[in-house]
RNA sequence: GCUACUGUGGCUCAGCUGGUAGAGCAGCUGAUUCGUAAUCAGCAGGUCGCCGGUUCGAAUCCGGCCAGUAGCUCCA
């Protein structure tokens, strides 16, 4: 018989061969790489027999698909060495993840770090075995029956939801049988490079209310030269930990005095003020307006915006002169509260008005970490009021805007927009006119994006910006959302052209998202090695010996003239060791000056991550200093 | 919040099976005035996260609390 492979070709093959042999016909190559094979499109395993006019993929550890099967064929390694070495466990779910794949198990007997050797050891053995992996299916009363018998009460939970006349399939290998999907690889030996990885909690099907079971991570690659980069990225994603880095650079600190509220110290707090420079600067030029509303607001206020009936559990509440107050979570209802101040005109939109506003929120004890999730923290917020007909340019503007500031940082990002869910308010027609007006904006502007189908929020449309660090990891940051609700729980309106009284369009929109979690970011992301315009400490200058404190301060003072953030290191050492400790503090240039330097009027240059050295005359590096950061280069 | 782990001077860590704290760095003082990743010496600094229990005796064992870290979305 005849089958078709991805390529157009024709293959001939036995009649009833398997994709296995297909492949062998291939070529002995692919025979060997094959993991797994797609017929007529759909993913199955190498054992499955072809039938005449199939479409044909072999599919090999080189796919994405492929290398899924590899992991998943881990999780049942796992999952049969965790039964051979504790016969009475439950087996509930073991998926592939990112890298690797999990087991969830419930145990009757706790199991610690220290069990993972053994259980590796025991995976080994049946990696070694190269147990063939062999698919069966029965009816669903039969798998109930199946799993009942091996006391398996999740995997009996999990059939049960499955439709009554549903075939269901089971994996065996040796004595262990599972119940799965598939497909995964022919035998157990294919099997070359995992470790476990951790151990943690998680609830059965996610749900707090649900029993904790416990999870054991593991990661798995084709090779153990990936396992071993994958392994040197996580000790350097370690290595730029923002919070280590945090405390080394003193940046910001955390203490049990303010769970969750950040302390900025002198260099974080620079930092921190650069940044806010760079974003005022930059929305001033955008045409934004710029207010501060307070942090501390009543409750009739939080009642009209909604939260006090659905926020109320994450926000902070006071009471002031017997009035309850609450501290706010989000700053709209207070842009709302300033635009309601004074009656708008049609000429006057699109109105952009930004907020650098403190928020508060509690988050649960559990979620807290670092600068990336605090309980404080500030928005680098506006509301842009407008009407129907400009969303699509508003939007563009903030894309655009969004584009300068990211760059600015090196970072690269995907685009997601997320649709209308199911329980949400407002007519289809608004959400019609904005989710399109936001896919035009993204069209016009030539920008890839995902969808994401129902993903919005119950009160608009929204698009969400996803940066990309210099290791890889993504982070959720800007966002711009349309809002159907506060304008009309505020009833907010503008004087139309008509002289007709009509609700203008908004929407809330951030760049940074917070700024302390920017910060954490770009901690991590730059590995605490600022670009020039950003770090705290811009140029230090180390004397060579008391003789010459004289001409540093000097120095000094005339880079700090031309607004340079620059210290001098006054300590009587040696200058080896200050130029150690300078470059453990990852400041952007050196500079050392002795007896030479102080004659001549020069500076000797260091420059963070170049080797050489260089002397020049003092104006000529001022000069190039006071220019390069104003160019706020990127690296 | 839940599960696991962790919590010793400003920082990094040692302290074995219970006998009542130790180092390096930082700090201070003195000497040294030195040319590109740690000069030498001395001094000072801790009721071992907090509270309670067991014990003749607890940093060490037990319980509770507090704080931190990892995970808790990815459906057989």
């Amino acid at each position: 018989m005849e089958i078709i492979l991805k390529n157009g070709d024709k293959l001939s093959v036995d009649g009833g061969a398997t994709c296995a042999q297909a492949a062998a016909k291939i070529s002995d190559g692919l025979a060997r790489n094959a993991v797994a094979a797609k017929v007529n499109g759909a993913l199955c395993d190498l054992a499955h027999v072809l039938k005449e006019g199939d479409e044909l993929e072999i599919v090999t550890l080189k796919d994405k698909e492929g290398l899924d099967v590899y992991r998943h064929t881990c999780a049942h390694v796992l999952a049969q060495a965790l039964k051979n070495i504790y016969p009475t466990c439950s087996l509930a779910i073991g998926p592939v993840i990112e890298n690797g794949f999990y087991y969830d198990i419930d145990f009757n007997t706790p199991i610690t770090m220290d069990d993972l050797a053994k259980i590796e050891t025991e995976m080994q053995k049946i990696i070694k075995a190269k147990t063939p992996i062999e698919r069966f299916e029965l009816p669903r009363a039969e798998a109930l029956k199946l799993m009942q018998k091996y006391g398996e009460k999740y995997k009996v939970e999990l059939i049960n939801d499955l439709p009554e006349d549903s075939v269901i399939s089971f994996y065996k290998q040796g004595s262990f049988t599972d119940l799965c999907r598939g497909p995964h690889l022919p035998n157990t030996g294919k099997i070359k490079a995992f470790k476990l990885v951790s151990i943690a909690g998680a609830y059965w099907r996610g749900n707090e209310k649900n029993k904790m079971l416990t999870r054991i991570y593991g990661v798995a690659f084709p090779k153990k030269e990936e396992l071993e980069a994958h392994f040197t990225m996580l000790e350097e994603a370690k290595k730029r930990d923002h919070i280590k880095l945090g405390k080394e650079l003193k940046l910001f600190a955390l203490l049990n005095e303010g769970k969750g509220f950040p302390f900025f110290l002198p260099n974080g707090m620079t930092l921190k003020n650069t940044l806010v420079d760079f974003w005022r600067e930059l929305h001033r030029k955008e045409g934004y307006v710029e207010i501060q509303t307070p942090i501390i607001l009543t409750r009739t206020l939080w009642e009209n915006s909604g939260h006090w009936d659905h926020y109320k559990d994450n926000m902070y509440t006071t009471v002031i002169d017997e009035e309850d107050c609450a501290v706010k979570p989000m700053n709209c209802p207070g842009g709302m509260l300033v635009y309601k101040l004074s009656p708008h005109s049609y000429k006057d939109l699109p109105l952009r008005m930004a907020e650098m506003g403190m928020v508060h929120r509690h988050e649960k004890s559990g979620q807290l970490h670092g600068l990336f999730r605090v309980r404080c923290f500030t928005q680098d917020d506006a509301h842009i009021f407008m009407l129907p007909e400009q969303i699509k340019d508003e939007i563009k503007g903030v894309i655009h805007l969004t584009d300068k500031i990211y760059s600015q940082f090196g970072f690269k990002y995907k685009i997601e927009l997320s649709t209308r869910p199911e329980n949400s308010m407002g007519s289809e027609e608004d959400w019609n006119i904005a989710t399109d007006a936001l896919k035009a904006a993204l069209d016009e502007l030539g920008r890839a994006y995902e969808i994401n189908e129902g993903d919005g929020a119950f009160y608009g449309p929204k698009i969400d910006f996803h940066l990309e660090d210099s290791i890889g990891r993504t982070w959720q940051c800007g966002t711009i959302q349309l809002d159907f609700q506060m304008p009309q729980r505020f009833d907010l309106e503008y004087v139309g052209e008509d002289g007709q009284k009509h609700r203008p369009i908004m929407i809330h929109r951030a760049i940074f998202g917070s700024i302390e979690r920017f910060i954490g970011i770009l901690i991590e992301h730059f590995a605490g090695k600022f670009p020039l315009w950003l770090a705290p400490t811009q140029v230090k200058i180390l004397p060579i010996t008391d003789r010459t404190l004289g001409y540093a301060n000097e120095v000094c003072k005339q880079l700090a003239d031309a607004g340079i953030r620059c210290e001098v290191d006054k300590r009587n050492e040696k200058i080896g060791y200050k130029i150690r400790e300078a470059k453990m503090e990852k400041v952007p240039y050196v500079l050392v000056v002795g007896d030479k330097e102080a004659e001549d009027g020069t500076v000797n240059v260091n420059k963070r991550g170049v080797e050489e050295k260089d002397t020049v005359k003092l104006d000529k590096f001022i000069k190039k200093v006071v220019k390069e950061s104003a160019e706020k280069v990127i690296f």
